[in-house]
DNA sequence: TACTTAAAGAGAATAATTATCCTTTAAGCT
DNA sequence: AGCTTAAAGGATAATTATTCTCTTTAAGTA
């Protein structure tokens, strides 16, 4: 993936700790800001909290990226794509994403209230497959 | 509704302060902290931040309350009660409880994913009957 | 009514996030 | 490639959100 691509047609400047952000939240999967950091701090040892701050918020609001926002857990963070949504396990931690259609759900949402709807934050959770082995 | 039994059968004291917080979050809808900072103290002039969030943290404790965790706004709580959807106005920030099944898709989730599902997180965003008509 | 213990209230402490200020750098233009 | 400039980085202060500590008060119970 070209992160100095995305960011640029995203109208924003390609530095790389921005790089170095979105290739984490690829990479490692869903993580919170203070894992970010650790992380981000391998590559650059200098970076500072408010830069990591300035760029989640800069991307953000370029919808580059998506917070997640999940009950009893800090907020994580991924780069949008289409729709779908979040399982958690409450034991394990374990936090996936799931391509499902949510359309369906959203029509009789909207039949049901008259609103015209254009996004979705589903988080399920429970216990994963491991988890009820054990 | 009774909210000091509710509070007694949750094995919580059943205070002033506490029935405050909970008949205002039954009859003034959906709050955040602040609000429901501003509205309690209406009632006990002198109660303390700390004290709402110490009861925010122990009803929450004892599943009396739920928080709502909403993309881009501060969390609101409600009074526990069967699994519901909610919608939220972009434009006039509405937010309303939606009574759907939602059996369908989180037995849909549990088949892809092999996940015994327990809980259900889900806020709709989109623009209200009202609105549209602006 | 008195006892016991959890909760209230006040303020300090901590955690999370944002703002400020100055330096550095990416990107567009010769 | 070098020049210009607006945007971004880094350090730290400031602000906001939340939790903790300690003393006082009051709810639940014998």
């Amino acid at each position: 993936m070209n992160y100095e691509l995305l960011l640029r047609e995203h109208s924003l400047k390609a530095t790389p700790q921005r790089v170095g952000i979105l290739s984490l939240m690829q990479k490692s999967g869903h993580l919170d800001v203070e894992e970010l950091f650790i992380k981000i701090k391998k590559q650059f040892s200098t970076i500072s909290l408010a830069t990591l701050y300035k760029n989640i918020n800069a991307m953000m609001e370029k919808s580059l990226i998506t917070e997640i926002k999940i009950p009893n857990k800090k907020s994580k963070y991924e780069i949008a794509k289409e729709p779908h949504i979040h399982l958690l396990c409450q034991e394990c931690n374990e936090f996936i994403d799931l391509k499902l259609d949510v359309g369906c759900l959203v029509n009789e949402a909207a039949k049901e209230s008259h609103y015209r709807l254009k996004e979705s934050s589903i988080v399920l959770s429970g216990v994963c497959e491991k988890c009820q082995k054990k």
